[in-house]
DNA sequence: CTGAAAGCGCTTACAG
DNA sequence: CTGAAAGCGCTTACAG
């Protein structure tokens, strides 16, 4: 026994395929052999290989030499708009993540979360990096250098929600649509007066309120597509779109939310209702009313999007935009897959959405006393 | 320009340093030393390479080229009890991924998910095949095939919530300790009947009332530790803990610990109490209760374990023992990277817990009519 | 500042 | 059923 045989990883220098089979006297091709291709040699003979094997502590072969023989690594990467922690905080997110991996834990592969460097300098060289077959790009803005830095890789990859790029699959949904219908529902009901929670319209939010140009430049699809749909149904109601105040935030969660609703109802007049891009800023803009003791949805009407458990379990239960995240993401996995198994894949895929009517929306006080609705 | 620049993966070769090499002139020793040590060439060829690259399209050294010469490949290992996508379906395992993932990010590192294959046959080969400098064991049965090929491949590892091995480090908690805590809270509010919604006891669990043996040997050592700890509490108490009732489920969902928490009500005499191993479970306790028209606290007590977000926002928010999720992947994720930093790492860390007081627990009914405790 | 040589650990035709 | 040879794409001392 010619090496070193520390039981744990930093110290222990492992034995190579090469060890074992002088070791065990056959050449490096019958050890390949052994562990790849059985019916290649004698049950005897592979048996006598393990057993060397398991004496010099060589636990079979090194996924970098095989995969740089092999070409492939048996890993998709998978790129996150934000430091992927935030992936974990977003339950929308996670259901997607969910999703993605039920595919590919389906098809034997790992799933190789990439990282993006903090958002101040993202940092390309990760992706760059990142041993994988191809990859998932999710919810990344369009001018997003990894992005590029992904694409140049010249992997198999899908794009979801976010604009076509070259011939790359996408899947995602109809934001526009979704956010009009769900602003139509609000017109409908017969509010006037709109203020919209945003989600973050480029990389680098502030957070504040947004101008018209900053809207209109907004460089995540998703935003962009629901702003457009939320005005479309304003001007369609015979109202002015650019006069609604859109607060954005910077982060998706309740707090960011929940300040970004306290800046709206500050306003005057008070919007009777509000449009908000996620479930998570949503369930913060129902805590700003209640701070204000503005009880929803007599008061205040809130429309949120997403659909996350948390939505039907709040008080009261959320109207929200239903979208098929985990389903989204096993489409995102199977696209992928099937394109590195050289299959043809489909090239854009549009999931449906529903608006889910719950508690959360009524007509405007206003309208209560003029006896319209009652 | 001698090879196809087909714009996606599949289809596309792509450039190997050599070839830009041969393009720019130069040996492919510079073409690396332009990626890797800008200090090694001017900045003229330096630029006169990427330039090539481009051109060419190299989009930068390949990932499993270099890592076969570097002998790392940027990224850690993550093994999951479970098929990887229900970890995405239980909150306390996605805060701890919460954790690890900002550590590695932190880092620079990826994150790769490992997939375990189906539970009935445990697939070892993705965790031998697997590209990762190091890895993360997390809540695996002790017995779990896949532990044993993980700690074979000799890397740097952590375990999380399982028992130590060798002098691989690990991060837990006192789950003995906390669940005794949970149990004498409730002992000490008067309670003599309990039953137990208990998470997995072994891999292959099948679900329903388990019995002393199989209690004695479960595999997973938090569920071992937790029902150690509920029969401490229960003894101290002067009660026996071998006639308390103990259900397992096979899944940490709220539609099992729903399923869990009927058969338990149905018993005669019905326990008063009900102690349960996740919050997820807990929460289809209380559905439960509320499809039984049993009234909680008044006539059920519930205290869970996690403290998940959704814990404090049950109706009634539930008694249950906070553990520091995130915190514990963080920990992991560092004591990892330290150990790739070839630090001495500390062996073990063991979290703290806290009882957390909340609505779901009071005196059992049967002490109200006699007055003590009102 | 640049290049020739060796080698990281493996697998795959191919020849026997 | 087994082995010798080539090579996957890269980086690292080392020599100049």
């Amino acid at each position: 026994m010619y090496f070193n045989l520390s039981t744990r990883g930093s110290g222990g220098r492992r034995a190579t395929s090469k060890e074992v089979a002088a070791e065990a006297g056959v050449s490096p091709a019958t050890v390949s052999n052994a562990y790849n291709r059985p019916d290649q040699l004698s049950p005897a003979l592979r048996e006598r290989v393990f057993e060397v094997a398991r004496r010099l502590g060589y636990a079979g072969p090194d996924p970098l030499g095989r995969g740089l023989r092999r070409r492939r690594t048996g890993a998709v990467g998978m790129l996150y708009t934000d430091r992927l922690s935030y992936a974990f905080a977003d339950p929308a997110a996670v259901m997607f993540l969910e999703g993605v991996s039920q595919a590919t834990e389906e098809a034997g592969l790992g799933l190789l979360l990439i990282p993006g460097g903090s958002l101040g300098d993202r940092d390309p060289e990760a992706v760059r990096g990142a041993a994988m077959d191809g990859l998932v790009i999710y919810c990344m803005a369009e001018d997003d250098p990894l992005v590029e830095a992904a694409l140049d890789r010249r992997l198999p990859a899908v794009l979801v929600d976010q604009p076509e790029r070259g011939d790359t699959p996408s899947v995602g949904i109809d934001d526009e649509g979704a956010a009009r219908t769900a602003a139509e529902h609000l017109t409908r009901l017969g509010h006037r007066r709109f203020g919209v929670v945003s989600l973050k319209l480029t990389p680098n939010a502030t957070g504040g309120f947004a101008d018209s140009q900053r809207r209109e430049y907004a460089t995540y699809r998703s935003s962009r597509s629901r702003l457009k749909g939320y005005a479309t149904a304003i001007s369609g109601a015979g109202l002015s779109p650019g006069e609604m105040p859109v607060y954005e935030c910077t982060e998706n969660t309740p707090e960011d939310g929940r300040v970004a609703a306290e800046a709206i109802l500050a306003l005057h007049p008070r919007p009777t209702a509000l449009l908000v891009m996620s479930d998570q800023l949503a369930l913060g803009a129902l805590e700003a009313a209640r701070r204000r003791e503005l009880s929803v949805p007599e008061g205040l009407s809130v429309v949120g999007f997403d659909d996350v458990p948390a939505a039907a379990r709040a008080a009261p239960p959320l109207t929200t935009v239903w979208q098929p995240h985990a389903e989204k993401g096993v489409k995102a996995g199977r696209l992928l897959i099937s394109q590195l198994r050289g299959e043809e894949a489909s090239r854009t895929e549009v999931l449906p959405t529903r608006l889910v009517l719950r508690g959360s929306t009524v007509p405007p006080a206003e309208l209560w006393s003029e006896g319209g609705w009652s």
